[in-house]
DNA sequence: GTGAAAGCGCTAACAT
DNA sequence: ATGTTAGCGCTTTCAC
């Protein structure tokens, strides 16, 4: 690397200490108007610019916010990590993201990232925390948001998983199905699990019992289940049953995609179907869903994290965002009711 | 931050100098076996972990690979951040990604990471490098790598647009059409520019004489004219014709939707259309695209710049990925030929 | 093989 | 308002 300017350069050059050249850079007011502007404009001559390692080093606080992320693969954590670096603008930290390629190496990696002084707070998506997690977060000491998963003891911004699902479900009983069959994904997974629960009170509440061979797991161990494949062949369980069920909510859009592309092989089209997500695909095939205000949520999980570096010891917060139903094709009311007013009948899959 | 140990804490409890903890943790042959272990212990007794920050600055190199990409909306930077964080787990840096909203700031965010000790290497996407550009990236003397762009300047993988151009063309005219348009981002585009090349040379090499009037650009700002809205705008144009085009080629699957949005409200569904990337969506709508090998460019640029900041004085080194055609039901033979195979009826858009 | 000491580029008391 | 100086936690000669 080129030798480069350094605090000590500007100083000389300006006829100052280096200490001045420090306040200059940030922004003390115990510096002269005059002394700032020559030091301003001979920094600027040199091209220098402060030296962020050494900052950091000297301030004892890092400048770097990690994102961890298992699994990186959805339009959800893009929109999310959009807006996350919306609000970073204004700060001058710095996002790193360190992503995993499956849930395995997503202890190996958070072990990594909260070590002392590599990252001023972690913002970590998706990731159940078991009792092991949770004392290695706490024993940290690190400002921690959780994003898309809840615990108590962190700070986090999620969706109500729950209430989307009681949402899905109930939309599927007004639009006059009663044989409703749920595609959930792995069982350890905290949002499909929480979907599910809200999926049972919305048919307890109708009045509709709950019959578990209407429930189908993931046993798709990639992305925790949320896959297309997993869709697809648990709608092909439903489909093989001798009664298959009248319409179904699938706890992600993904795996919605899958089961569509089932029930279109199979003319299976008469289903009822709503999905979770609003991904962006979702729109173009029709699928009824649950929508997540994913920037939004980005936006407000960065700001409590850089609220709780500045206060430590502040109060637990937490954002609970809801859903919003989304209504398409997909959903259209039951063939009992009324003809499907749009059949999603366009998906030319290749 | 809680204090915790540091390498003069190892040093004391092991009975050594610091030196040779730092030995130890840089791997130094030049330590005797049993010393290692006595440290090894006592570190893993104390939790040491060594401080990255202080590392990076006392090795005068940093730890850190920046991402800069303009406006990360589309699931292509998702896949091809895949393949870069796939490679990039076996060395020891970090990832950090500059997005920016608009193509306006993308010059603030690239002046401040190639500040000396900021990153030890920059992958930027996607950004036309005009005059100013490349000598701001060659003055600092930053290990480089272009991605999704073309300069001779600088190691790059990107794909080759204008072939991609040409075979979407081809594939086009050998579907029995002959009065073809094209929908092209912004004038400044640099992939658009070229895919628009290859789409001529295909004309020429056919003897279709080449038609401004077939040519719609958009003008729409954001995203350099990729959007869904550009697409439709211009089909609309395209339909407002006395004598629309047959077939259609999109220079990005995203105005492709848009245009084939358009053609589904106008009841123009026997035009051929064409896209290019290859976006998730593509598949469920049948679209014909040519696509880009994501993940795959993501690896082999991280591997260009590890290699590039080993040697910084290596030659110039570019990967020019070719395109795959990937047809659909969106290109069936046109209607003179045959009947549309696999007609694209099914988009239920809300 | 190991230690002493001089940095890396900056910040932050403490002086003046 | 400005300068002096002692770190921040580590690496790396240079001795021994």
């Amino acid at each position: 690397m080129r030798k480069e300017a350094t605090i000590y350069d500007i100083a000389n050059a300006a006829g100052v200490s280096i200490a001045t050249v420090s306040r200059v850079f940030n922004n003390s007011p115990r510096v002269s108007a005059s002394t700032r502007d020559r030091v301003c404009v001979v920094a600027r001559e040199l091209g220098y610019v402060p030296h962020p390692t050494a900052r950091s080093l000297a301030k004892r606080r890092s400048h770097w916010i990690s994102a961890v992320i298992p699994m990186m693969t959805s339009y959800f954590y893009l929109e999310v990590l959009r807006g996350v670096q919306d609000s970073l603008v204004c700060s001058d930290y710095d996002l790193v993201v360190h992503s995993t390629a499956s849930m395995e190496t997503i202890d190996d990696q958070l072990a990594n990232v909260i070590q002392r002084g590599r990252s001023a707070g972690v913002l970590l998506f998706s990731t159940p925390l078991d009792a092991e997690r949770t004392r290695l977060l706490q024993s940290s000491r690190q400002p921690v948001v959780l994003v898309d998963v809840y615990h108590s003891d962190f700070d986090a911004v999620s969706i109500d998983n729950e209430l989307g699902g009681y949402m899905a479900t109930r939309h599927l009983i007004e639009q006059g199905y009663r044989r409703i069959g749920i595609i959930t994904a792995n069982a350890a997974s905290a949002p499909s699990i929480e979907r599910e629960k809200g999926y049972r009170r919305a048919l307890r509440e109708a009045g509709i019992a709950y019959d578990e061979a209407l429930v189908r797991a993931s046993d798709d161990p990639d992305y925790h289940g949320f896959t297309e494949d997993a869709g697809r062949s648990a709608m092909e369980g439903f489909l093989d049953m001798d009664t298959p069920p009248d319409a179904v909510f699938a706890v992600s859009d993904i795996q919605a995609l899958g089961a569509l592309q089932a029930m279109q092989e199979r003319g299976a089209t008469a289903i009822g179907l709503i999905g979770f997500d609003d991904i962006m695909i979702s729109k173009y095939v029709g699928l009824s869903t649950l929508r997540q205000p994913m920037y939004e949520m980005g936006r407000v999980a960065l700001e409590k994290l850089l609220r709780r570096i500045e206060a430590p010891e502040r109060p637990i917060s937490q954002m609970h965002f809801n859903p919003r139903l989304v209504v398409r094709g997909s959903s259209a009311p039951a063939a009992g009711e009324l003809a499907h007013s749009t059949p999603i009948t366009g998906i030319a899959y290749v």
